[in-house]
DNA sequence: GCAGCCCTATTACCT
DNA sequence: ACAGGTAATAGGGCTGCG
């Protein structure tokens, strides 16, 4: 018998005769591709009697079933909590899994059972929370070898003779051998289909640096390149498989194909096909299968979530305009022997994104999955609130909380934030303060907590209570609710971290290893009071979170009312921030008072030397001290307003903000204007980007976007709500959504250019500029000319 | 027939 | 498929003008 050390990458599990087997896919502290099972770890569910049963007579009950539940192992009263209150329940053991929802089932039928619990936890994921086996961490085990008859890819099979250890306290990652790859696929007409249209490219990168690209020898064979592609799979044995949207799109895809070609995508470690796990994942047994797509949302800076703009953006590569081939282009690009080559390029170019994006999150994927608990290839597939809802699910155990089950409930609003009006015009020296994550603190404060709430019924406990305002909920003060240990661990670890980081070199390893790490932590942290108000959460309770914004509410008015008695001028306020001119000495006071008034803390967050604040609420811009400008809610910064618009108004920001000119920034806009009339303005800065976010068939309107997205979808485009769809506007008469083309349909020469004058530039320009009374005519370098009014004659007579 | 108003649907943002 | 608060546009229905 010996110890193995290993680092958890995947684990799955097998059951055969109605034994369980737990596979923990592994890497060795000698760099060894193990894989361990550890058999004999029975699940378990729980019975809850009924309140006026006692849990004694249910056991029995329970017993005397169990000639009909014949894999039940062992039935025993236990205490545990459900939403804080003690209950004795019974814990019954069942050797086979996967009978769980089925004798869970029939028990929960007994009389004086109210119902069973937790007997929708996943055997992988049970086992791992009970053994506190943590996945992208390192643990320890007792093992022996045993033989590897079934032509599994590791060095060594194992057998797990003890459960395995975490070790908490190794935090590096061994070296992962990880694959990065992209495919082109080849369709005369429309998107491809994988019934019909082959594969033509496979380009690979390693992060050893070794490029393949595999390639078709005609335009409908692809066995051969598949077939080259598995092998090669094979014998580089990747720990991780990364692409870009490759759960949707590429793996389904490459399976078909295969099996077309009487092929089997056995690209994983027990010579089987990817199959679809949890949360419209793929899984790869033994690897893990990383789709990039998944971490889109992690730049929201990025508003076309294209590989190339975030590869772009992340500054891992940028793939010239003349290099980008649009997929309507593929065919063309292949089918032509000249430009087959620069084809090629791009295929190779994506997947050199692939890698470089791979490289900017694996660190933060790694830390996410060995906080939350979820397996690295699951966490990115997992919703924010998955997440949060499974890193909770280890504390209840470690609690003994009871997991609720996943209910359907009707939403019902409650009040959240406050914002103040701002005050528009331009001001100077404004100083932002903030609180320091309000709403986990004000949960660990007053006891917010789905184990805490006093229902209306229920008296007063003796420890006493928290009472939010407005709203009159109660939090008992004692004990410490289960969010409150939760939040405070989490806060705690990612000073600490911070802390560990102030001491190193931002270049070193641990230091993007820790960093990674304090981000992860963040993300969870800030989520918490969104999961609370989330009827989906299985600790969903309404009061929690209408309580935890109605003492935000009552945070910021007391911060407004305090800076108001030291008579700081409030110019704008937003959540759990304030705008108040720059008076060092105020503020000063102001921290100290709200600090001992609130219990909670504010810090400075930046200085504008200038901020220019509209009407509107949540759009402002200011100006940063080193010359930057912090643009807010404004067209500049969102996805749907064309390029043309969107630089207008960021040129009018500067130029009304820096120089303080308005004059200047009128005659720039006048001049673009003429530009853009003479066609001198790119044609993708006209391009307006908005997503489907259902079905094309469930829009009960015609709109501009939904009506390009028909036109895609009649040339053979496959649209799925969270597509993103580019238009322009055409020349033509009638309703917007009948001129609007998607991009790639259409030309230059058809763009109505009036409408990027009057509906993009003029309102983003006026935006800014109507503050200093600039009005649309002053924008215009001249009045309409006579073509233009032939031009709406005749389309008046169109119709 | 159409400008003007109001309302709704839709999207993307802020914290 | 984490929350509510907010701005903005396009479409569509309705009113009233002459």
């Amino acid at each position: 018998m010996t110890t193995c050390r290993f680092w958890l990458l995947d684990i799955n599990y097998e059951v055969k005769n109605h034994q369980p087997e737990v596979w923990l896919w592994g890497i060795d502290n000698n760099g060894r591709r193990v894989l361990i099972i550890d058999r004999g770890f029975h699940a378990y569910f729980y019975a809850i009697p009924a309140s006026n049963e006692k849990p004694e007579s249910i056991a029995e009950k329970i017993k005397q079933m169990v000639s009909s539940l014949p894999f039940i192992t062992n039935i025993k009263i236990v205490d545990r909590k459900l939403f804080g209150k003690p209950l004795k329940v019974i814990k019954i053991n069942c050797q086979d899994p996967d009978l769980i929802p089925e004798y869970a089932k029939k028990i929960s039928r007994l009389d004086g059972v109210e119902k069973c619990l937790e007997d929708d936890i996943r055997y992988s994921m049970r086992y791992m929370i009970d053994n506190n086996i943590v996945p992208c961490s390192w643990h320890e085990v007792e093992v022996e070898e045993e033989q590897n008859p079934e032509r599994i890819q590791v060095d060594k099979v194992l057998l797990a003779k003890s459960r395995p250890k975490h070790l908490p306290k190794l935090i590096e990652v061994p070296k992962l051998r990880i694959l990065g790859f992209s495919i082109i696929c080849y369709s005369p007409k429309g998107a491809p289909k994988p019934e019909k249209n082959p594969v033509v490219i496979i380009s690979t990168i390693t992060n050893n640096g070794e490029k393949r690209q595999f390639i078709a020898e005609t335009s409908e064979k692809d066995d051969k390149i598949i077939s080259k592609f598995i092998n090669y799979i094979k014998s580089f044995d990747p720990d991780i498989i990364v692409g870009y949207g490759t759960n949707r799109n590429d793996l389904p895809y490459l399976t078909v194909r295969a099996k077309r070609n009487g092929l089997t995508l056995n690209i994983d470690r027990v010579n089987s096909e990817p199959h679809t796990s949890v949360y419209g994942h793929i899984s790869i047994t033994g690897r893990a299968n990383i789709d990039l797509y998944d971490y889109a949302d992690e730049f929201p800076d990025v508003k076309v979530k294209t590989l190339e703009n975030i590869a772009d953006y992340l500054g891992v590569k940028k793939i010239e305009e003349r290099t980008l081939i649009e997929d309507i282009d593929f065919a063309e690009n292949w089918e032509n022997p000249q430009k087959r080559a620069t084809l090629l390029k791009f295929s190779m170019e994506n997947t050199e994104c692939i890698i470089g994006v791979t490289e900017a999150i694996l660190d933060f994927a790694i830390q996410l999955s060995s906080l939350v608990g979820l397996p690295l290839d699951h966490i990115g597939t997992a919703a924010v609130g998955f997440r949060v809802e499974w890193f909770l699910i280890r504390h209840a155990y470690q609690m003994g909380e009871l997991i609720p089950k996943r209910v359907e409930r009707r939403y019902i609003p409650y009040a959240g934030a406050i914002v103040l009006k701002p005050k528009p015009g331009i001001h100077e020296n404004i100083a932002v303060l903030d609180f320091k994550s309000m709403y986990p603190n004000i949960m660990i404060a007053y006891n917010v907590s789905p184990d805490t709430y006093i229902p209306p019924e229920e008296p007063n406990p003796p420890s006493g209570v928290y009472i939010a305002p407005e709203v009159n909920h109660r939090f008992r003060k004692e004990p410490s609710g289960f969010y409150r240990e939760v939040l405070s661990k989490l806060i705690e670890a990612r000073d600490k971290v911070r802390a560990q980081l102030k001491r190193l070199s931002p270049k070193s390893p641990e230091y993007r290893l820790l960093d990674a790490r304090q981000k992860a932590i963040k993300v969870i942290t800030n989520a918490t009071y969104g999961y609370a108000g989330w009827i989906g959460a299985r600790w969903y309770i309404k009061p929690v979170a209408e309580a935890v914004t109605a003492w935000g509410r009552h945070t910021i008015t007391n911060t407004i009312k305090i800076a108001k008695s030291l008579s700081l001028e409030v110019i704008y306020g937003d959540t759990d921030s304030i705008f108040i001119r720059y008076d060092p000495k105020k503020i000063e006071k102001l921290f100290k008072a709200i600090e001992e008034k609130l219990g909670l803390e504010i810090k400075p967050d930046k200085i504008y030397s200038r901020i220019l604040f509209t009407e509107a609420k949540k759009r402002y811009c200011g100006l940063l001290p080193d010359g930057r400008l912090d643009t807010v809610g404004l067209e500049v910064v969102r996805g749907d307003w064309a390029n043309v618009a969107k630089k207008i108004q960021e040129k009018i920001l500067e130029v009304v903000l820096k120089e303080q000119t308005v004059r200047k920034a009128v005659e720039y806009v006048q001049e673009y204007i003429i530009n853009l009339r003479a066609k001198k303005i790119p044609y993708r800065d006209l391009i307006i980007w908005k997503t489907l976010t259902k079905p094309i068939e469930e829009y009960e309107v015609r709109a501009p976007h939904v009506e390009a997205a028909r036109l895609l979808q009649k040339e053979g485009w496959a649209l799925t709500a969270g597509d993103k769809i580019g238009y322009v506007i055409t020349l033509g008469s009638g309703k917007l959504y009948e001129r609007a083309k998607p991009y790639i349909f259409a030309s230059y020469d058809e763009i109505d250019m009036e409408y990027y004058v009057t509906k993009q530039i003029i309102p983003a320009a006026l935006r800014i500029l109507s503050l200093f009374g600039v009005r649309k005519q002053d924008l215009l370098p001249s009045k309409p000319t006579k073509p233009q009014t032939l031009l709406k004659f005749f389309g008046e007579n169109k119709k």
